[in-house]
DNA sequence: AAATATTTTTAGACTACTCTAAAAATAGTA
DNA sequence: TACTATTTTTAGAGTAGTCTAAAAATATTT
């Protein structure tokens, strides 16, 4: 239906939307998909023929609701197959998200909705991403973030802010993995790092730069 | 490394120098790849200077052994995946090979080896075809026609011929699957149709254009 | 508001792959 | 062997996507 190309550029703008909400500008997108202002212009013409996206010279674009739901249907599948690759395959953390980006552009819907039945359903990603369901709606998520807990608090590891290989292998290397619960114990008013129980036993001392990229599931 | 292109026309060549054993001229490659003759002599220049398969203007090609490598490679993706389509998210016997077409191109040699293991390392595919090794080493399987079976003989289910979508379903629609038992109850003079016992109990009739399509693993 | 800096678009060209139509080579036949 | 048919190759052009360099528009600074 649509290139792995013309997918691309519609995931990407999707997202920056989500994050900056307003109308988005040419060199973000050339940012996102790596390649060239120029590229994207012409691109966009192309996206807007296909009544994909609204495309304003020098003002930006906004996706359509047809934009939208490929964009979506798009991250389905991305985060789908990274659940596949993490918990069946036994990838790693920080190993899913390149495989996944080439898997995500398999046409096929029959083998989306098999893998997500396959998969038990699942409604987080590895990294704790919201998996859209197959109608295109994204549940909201109550996580948030482990900085904001105050000393005596309790949560439960449940997803990441930050995506790069760099900081997931740290957090693997930790052993700060999805599930696990950290208390806090103590904070320094100094670097606003963390004194904190890994599941209720290991004692570990957490950066600022850490916590504030964790996402938690707040225990009362 | 490779374009899916690339890896089409290999694969493609590949299949051909088994089935016809010499040079492979271009119009059957043109028939293999879906594409026209003009367009195979462009790509075979481009293979040659690549060194993947040697290259003599009207004489057709042959694979180098890099060229064979790549071919067999991808053929060894396209069957692990059919069998995951299969066994794993259960889709029918005629319905794996559209998506593992798409599903070989993806590049990642630890999926392809993380998806074997997954698999518990299969020797076949559902269609009875033998996985490559991730050495490259094709293990030759002992399957006969079902139509070289006398009557009285016995043999098991191990693959097809026919790989057509038409005679899949009509295999699956009269459970004729992979791993079934065939006993050869009577061999008609007149049109080579039989009957036999399907699992030892139920009583099936089967024409040549059947039985020659079937490969089985005789039972003494 | 003018000058400067930044962003975006246009213009023209390149790569990978494809095609049609015509020319060249090979194969088959009388 | 000469004629015809078939196959293969060349030539020229198209599509999707990309790029650089220059022009045009917008934003920022003074």
């Amino acid at each position: 239906m649509y290139s792995t190309t013309e997918e691309n550029y519609l995931k990407t703008i999707y997202k920056l939307q989500i994050q900056l909400g307003t109308f988005i500008n040419t060199n973000a997108i050339a940012d996102g998909v790596n390649t060239k202002a120029a590229s994207v212009t012409d691109m966009m013409k192309k996206l807007s023929e296909k009544k994909l996206l609204s495309y304003e010279k020098y003002k930006g674009v906004k996706l359509t609701e047809k934009g939208k739901m490929v964009a979506i249907e798009t991250l389905r599948k991305h985060r789908l197959w990274e659940t596949f690759l993490h918990n069946q395959l036994g990838f790693t953390w920080d190993a899913v998200h390149d495989i996944a980006e080439q898997l995500e552009h398999i046409q096929s819907n029959e083998l989306v909705e098999k893998l997500d039945a396959f998969l038990g359903f699942p409604t987080h990603d590895p990294h704790g991403d919201p998996i859209p369901g197959r109608n295109g709606v994204i549940k909201e998520s109550d996580f948030i973030l482990l900085s904001l807990l105050k000393k005596g608090e309790k949560g439960v590891i449940s997803g990441v802010v930050n995506h790069s290989s760099l900081f997931l292998q740290h957090l693997e290397k930790n052993k700060l993995t999805l599930g696990k619960s950290i208390t806090i114990t103590e904070v320094s008013s100094f670097d606003l790092s963390v004194k904190a129980l890994l599941d209720g036993k290991e004692k570990i001392q957490l950066s600022n730069e850490v916590v504030k990229n964790i996402l938690i599931k707040k225990l009362i």
